[in-house]
DNA sequence: GGAAAAATATGAGATATCTCCTATTTTTGA
DNA sequence: TCAAAAATAGGAGATATCTCATATTTTTCC
């Protein structure tokens, strides 16, 4: 991790303004971090001493289960928020959050903030949206999950992920995001192949029948 | 559905004042609407007109898909908010909600009210925490469901809805908020009751070896 | 550059969970 | 009060998914 000084931090925060997410000047006794591509944010369990806001990267958030599975919970992106739910309680079970890619946070520290920001209008109604986009998200992952098999879980994944028609996540995330087994994973990739839907290229795969995985996709949608 | 008018509705806001919710008074436009058990208080796909603050009674938010499916997503408690998410966001499909026992909830006509919460501090940060807790709770819903199987999900639910160390929540509702078949149910609680955690007395099940079941609700948990 | 670690790939058998079926009991509502 | 609807109960076979084992390829890092 990298943390920006003097005027490498002065301009970065000059073209990457956060002054539209708060009605009091924040710039004061921020920080600017940066993290390399697999580098934690954020360990698990362990309480950040930042609300970290999202300038520009991805990240993924984590929880290790006792019985040694793994769960990708979610992916964040840009202009999101790390650690709002530490910032609002006191007692929280703190997940990791690992970058996906270089990414770039404004780092807030709670200790100076935190009183000002829980009183800002401006900051509340941002954060109440964030959250309220990620409950409904959550819910909507977890009943999909239970409702639906992983032949329309994955489908809906590939025409998220995929990139002028061919799909190459690494399947090791994938299983984990899913929730699913690596070897059920590739199970499921070889059917797809199988009935035409996709086709292997080296280690990643094209979209032949685009409309047959949106069929199955439309399922977990409610109208 | 029955809404309060007159001098039931004074008496009834009189004693269950709302006021801490905000900061501005906000009982001129109010209703109180009492439901029975499985009365839909919104019906879903259906936008509702209304947010609603839960003062007694328990709910249930359902979502039906595609495949025939239902889901109980979670249950809702006093002192809980429903409709929020229309009031945040513009578009959204809109979840059904069924109580689960006789529910009175404030009902707060959004059209009159919406600008002035969304402005409001006090019932921001109220709104923050509830929705933060509701994203924490469905992410671990989400991840259990994906990383352990019905034992350990069962285990749990049973210790936290027995009462006086007897479980007699009704089977249908029960495999809708698991998200596994009435058959599959079934089969978890009959294992449960040869392992002799459980002994079925009637339509109901004492629980006898506390501990065991203890033991696979642990396995959830994050320490 | 080469050894170790991580990711990919596939087979085979186990198991968690589902679907379909049928029967009985309880609850609901006209 | 009685018929219909809902809930409970359990059998049997299907399938979605998991675990374990093993081999190859790619990536990482000293």
């Amino acid at each position: 991790m990298e943390k920006y000084q003097g005027e490498k931090k002065r301009l970065y925060m000059k073209e990457n303004s956060i002054a539209h997410l708060f009605s009091f000047p924040a710039e004061k006794y921020v920080e600017v971090h940066e993290y390399q591509r697999d580098d934690w944010i954020i360990q698990e369990g362990m309480r950040p001493a930042f609300l970290f806001y999202v300038i520009e990267g991805k990240a993924k958030i984590y929880i290790t289960h006792q019985n040694g599975k793994v769960s990708l919970i979610n992916f964040i992106n840009e202009n999101e928020y790390i650690g709002e739910m530490e910032l609002l309680h006191d007692v929280y079970y703190t997940k990791g959050i690992q970058a996906l890619t270089k990414t770039v946070c404004i780092a807030f520290p709670i200790h100076y903030y935190r009183t000002q920001l829980l009183e800002d209008t401006k900051f509340l109604i941002e954060l109440t949206k964030f959250l309220s986009v990620k409950a409904t998200l959550m819910a909507a992952k977890y009943s999909q999950s239970l409702a639906f098999p992983l032949e329309n879980r994955l489908a809906d994944f590939i025409l998220q992920t995929a990139d002028n028609g061919v799909y190459k996540e690494k399947h090791v995330v994938v299983c984990d995001y899913l929730g699913v087994s690596y070897r059920h994973l590739l199970h499921v990739l070889t059917q797809f192949c199988d009935k035409g839907y996709l086709q292997k290229e080296g280690r990643s795969y094209r979209i032949k029948q685009c409309h047959f995985l949106h069929e199955l996709a439309e399922m977990l949608k409610n109208k």
